[in-house]
DNA sequence: CACTTTTGTTCAAACGTTTGCACAAAATCG
DNA sequence: CGATTTTGTGCAAACGTTTGAACAAAAGTG
């Protein structure tokens, strides 16, 4: 079968703990049985046999990503694939495996974190994304595992997590809007249950206040990260018998969806409704007209959360518990004419 | 620490193999022990150390994807994150954990899978879009590691793989073009490693052989898999003495390079250009206006892959070696008006 | 040169499972 | 009812590592 370290002990006339030794670098071995050990091990093709190894160790070399439950949905949006970049590539640069689960239902998503965590399969995991009151994180605390959370978690504002500053992100972009002379801007939200619903919304009226602009509840429409949603918000807007002059998405494959029914019922961006979206994933700009978006650093995100776990499963000192990526506003054609009324 | 067999055992009164043994349905288990066992199962929360599970029974309920190469290049194409999704959900599906690796160098590359493999980390793989001598390709052959191809291999056509069946797809879409009257229809390939470039570009120059139009070699441009591609091959194109009406593209992210750089310019499309992309990605229909594209049904490739994959590794008959996923034309508005000349 | 320290190596236990074999008790059989 | 088969359980070895303890040999010390 495969060559274990007994093969190579034998054939190099040692035994297992020295070539054992030899491989972690021990610094009571003779240079010259070190040379002939390696020699061998060369020879022979020796690979360790990393189930044993984690056995004893209890370190895995693997840390776990927890994709969100809907994932069919989520997925859809270019946000995974740009973090789980920055994960995957910061990872293997670091000699970390990265393994993926994810689960369709509640129970299904508990199980294989249970499996992950519980079988001693990762070293720690990263959960993306989180839900205002997410039961894995108490699970994680509960079994004091190491995990880094991506997004921010009201409940337990003390653990490790990388985020960008939505409230302020929001608020940034709305106010380029304001900047922009508009004062009618509605919001389409994401699912009220992620935390970055709130957060954005609440930039988003925060905006509204410094500038002295009355917030209205019925410009602030639920969506989710699909463009249909945004096409729906499209719809509900422009019937509405006072339409707002801008709009900020949670999203700009949402945006997406609004300048999409826009451009079918014969309106023009942004000269009927500007828009700013968020994220600034790939297609932003590439949309006739382009869409302005603010760009938090997605691939940052992924690579930093990778980076501050691998640290955390090491053992090292944490600086700070929470690392704040910024954010950039990218300006395009869909908010750069001066609203006119 | 955490809980064993041995703690279960304890507290139930047996020996860890009964507790092993009824963790594992054996029919010469009383049904008054198992019982027993299972209670103090749940009571003590017990969950099995995969390490050493694997270690003995050298199977580890896991499969691994190794992302192509250039890692950082190809996946800012949804055509991952599509794949992934199909891979993942099917193996979440049938209880298999995903681990995904790549490298920065061929060198690391082949570090990443060896250790993999030779660890006896997962218990086969998937091989993401082969390139045309793939060294991976062999080195799983000579460990006799199962794994499953998406895509093709020439120099082994025996081994398991999905596929669409490129040759016709290119073939279909340039039939497409032809049946809307165009007559001079240009090529934007991919990289000439990747097989998926030449069997388009095959299925291509076939369809026009078969329409008796002569194939112009300079109307054939290479590129890669990002917009930028598509902006140069435009350029190009439009810069020629003689242009071509219509273009077939390798992916939809260039045809997207193509039609800004395009309407950059003040062209119209499918006026002045008729454009057919590939992949079906979601942004090919959000467009403006939208492209038509060749569904390949990527999704539907990354479920197979996982369920032929993980029907190898339990050593299930595989009914045939090779599964062809059915392509589709999406015709959208970029290819809609016939050809004026 | 007798003593202590250092160096290099091996032994054996441990990690948490699975599983072939052994064996006692219970069930079946003629 | 003794002999045989079946059923239920335990023992112990094995999987491939790591690592503390033990120890012999070499080197250093006064």
């Amino acid at each position: 079968m495969a060559i274990t370290i007994v093969d190579v002990a034998k054939k190099a006339g040692v035994s297992p703990s020295t070539v054992s030794r030899v491989l972690s670098n021990h610094p009571r071995i003779s240079p010259a049985t070190a040379a002939k050990v390696r020699e061998v091990l060369k020879e022979l093709g020796y690979h360790p046999n990393i189930m044993a190894k984690s056995l004893v160790s209890k370190t895995t070399n693997t840390i776990g990503l927890i994709l969100p439950r809907p994932a069919e949905e989520l997925f859809l949006n270019l946000f995974f694939s740009e973090v789980i970049r920055g994960i995957v590539t910061q990872a293997a640069r670091t000699g970390y495996d990265l393994m993926m689960t994810t689960g369709t239902t509640e129970r299904e998503e508990l199980e294989a974190v249970t499996r992950l965590v519980k079988g001693r399969r990762v070293d720690g995991v990263i959960l993306l994304y989180s839900r205002q009151s997410d039961p894995l994180i108490s699970f994680m605390l509960e079994h004091g595992f190491p995990f880094v959370l991506i997004g921010r978690s009201d409940e337990f504002p003390d653990i490790l997590s990388v985020d960008n500053d939505n409230v302020q992100a929001a608020y940034d972009a709305t106010r380029h809007l304001i900047a922009q002379g508009h004062k009618r801007i509605g919001f389409v939200s994401g699912p009220p249950n992620l935390i970055v619903s709130g957060d954005r919304m609440k930039g988003y009226l925060q905006a509204l206040k410094d500038a002295g602009i009355e917030a209205r509840p019925e410009w602030i429409v639920e969506g989710d990260f699909l463009q249909e949603s945004g096409y729906r918000a499209m719809s509900f807007f422009m019937c509405l018998p006072e339409r707002p002059t801008a709009l900020v998405t949670i999203d700009d494959v949402v945006a997406f969806g609004v300048l999409r029914g826009l451009t079918e019922l014969g309106y023009k961006v942004p000269d009927d409704l500007s828009l700013v979206g968020f994220n600034n994933i790939s297609l932003s700009e590439l949309s006739t007209p382009p869409i302005s978006s603010m760009d938090i650093g997605i691939y940052q995100i992924g690579y930093t959360a990778s980076q501050t776990l691998i640290r955390a499963v090491k053992g090292e000192a944490m600086p700070q518990k929470r690392v704040i990526i910024p954010h950039r506003l990218i300006v395009r054609e869909s908010s750069l004419i001066q609203a006119k009324d």
